[in-house]
RNA sequence: GCGUCGGUGGUAGAGUGGUCAAUUACAACAGACUGUAAAUCUGUCGCCUUCGGGCUACGAAGGUUCGAAUCCUUCCCGACGCA
């Protein structure tokens, strides 16, 4: 089976400078599994790898959607699995690099997902319903379902009902076998750390213009922006939101926290100590990393 | 110095005699995760507990009352107004 690597942990741990590394030294290239940075136009906030940073590295799964558009797992999925089989091709190895749990699960564990495509009108019906209406739905349509989901969690429900008006009801989670061998190295940093690296890279954010860079978002289309609404811009997250130094730092730590209760279940992960793959750090630390794939 | 308003849990800020360990929000901690996933959602959040309850708490000290975060007195602190 052809080796596949994971470079994952939470935000500002050094993943994106980590991945160019190792893809240098074992020629390899590079997928993103961020669910933002697909998105053009999301650049400072997303904190996406600068053409520099890449080092000629081809980087997949960057830019690859409107963010007007809702770019879904499912999408992510299809994408990486075929830039996955690109790059062997091409006699490289892949080398997929991102935080985004969900994501990362999609292509490592196979996750497959019920193909019912989001039906807008109907979500916009079922939105003003109640968590509580919408359960009773959901119950009459599929029980099981009903049964082990989050009651209060609307979006969730939504999504149930959509599946299950569509197919009868919502199938069981099934995970195909894996074709590769994944190996997923997880970069963590002592706490004190982490926060010191978020507080610097999120002053780098307004530094750079995070500011002008939701302003062009914002922008109509007929001006030469994106033309994405307040409601849209909410789905990206709270550096799109609520752009004060302070809240970003503080949304930001919440994040990774969030992060590491995913990856936390993840038993097949390795922990490295981050601080190992610095950019300041030698290119020892590096190999000590590679050997251990 | 006089007057007015105010001092509530990690923070903001409700409560103005009992139903108050104290609405709510934020932060904190833990967790979930079937096509929005940096999204969305849940639980805990004074201390102790054999989970019945017990104890200490709304600036401090006294007092009134069966009962006070809530009323009274004095003191301390802050804001504003007048000197």
């Amino acid at each position: 089976m052809k080796k596949v690597i994971v470079i994952l942990g939470q935000t500002a741990t050094g993943k994106s400078n980590l991945a160019v590394k190792i893809a240098k030294k074992i020629s390899g290239e590079i997928i993103s599994a961020d669910s933002r940075q697909v998105y053009k136009g999301l650049d400072i906030g997303s904190g996406k790898i600068s053409k520099k940073d890449m080092k000629g590295i081809p980087h997949y799964l960057l830019d690859v959607a409107n963010p007007k558009n809702k770019f879904t797992v499912t999408e992510f999925q299809q994408k990486a699995i075929y830039a996955i089989a690109e790059i062997i091709k091409n006699g490289k190895t892949p080398i997929i690099c991102g935080g985004t749990g969900f994501y990362l699960d999609a292509i490592t564990k196979g996750v497959v997902f019920p193909e019912v495509p989001p039906n807008i009108k109907l979500r916009k019906i079922l939105e003003k319903k109640s968590e509580i209406e919408l359960i009773k739905i959901l119950k009459k349509l599929d029980l099981r379902r009903a049964k082990n989901i989050d009651v209060k969690n609307k979006v969730r429900l939504i999504r149930a009902i959509e599946i299950a008006k569509a197919l009868g009801k919502v199938p069981e989670v099934t995970e195909m076998k894996p074709i590769y061998k994944f190996i997923k190295i997880g970069l963590y940093l002592p706490e004190n750390l982490l926060k010191k690296n978020i507080e610097k890279r999120v002053k780098k954010m307004f530094k750079d213009g995070l500011l002008n860079e939701i302003k062009k978002l914002k922008k109509p289309a007929r001006l030469g922006g994106a033309g994405i609404s307040k409601k849209r811009l909410q789905e990206f997250g709270f550096e799109y939101n609520e752009p004060t130094y302070e809240k970003v730092v503080i949304e930001t730590l919440k994040y990774a926290k969030r992060q590491m209760t995913w990856f936390k279940r993840d038993k097949e992960i390795k922990w490295v100590d981050a601080s190992l793959a610095e950019p300041r750090q030698t290119s020892k630390n590096t190999d000590a990393i590679i050997k251990k794939l």
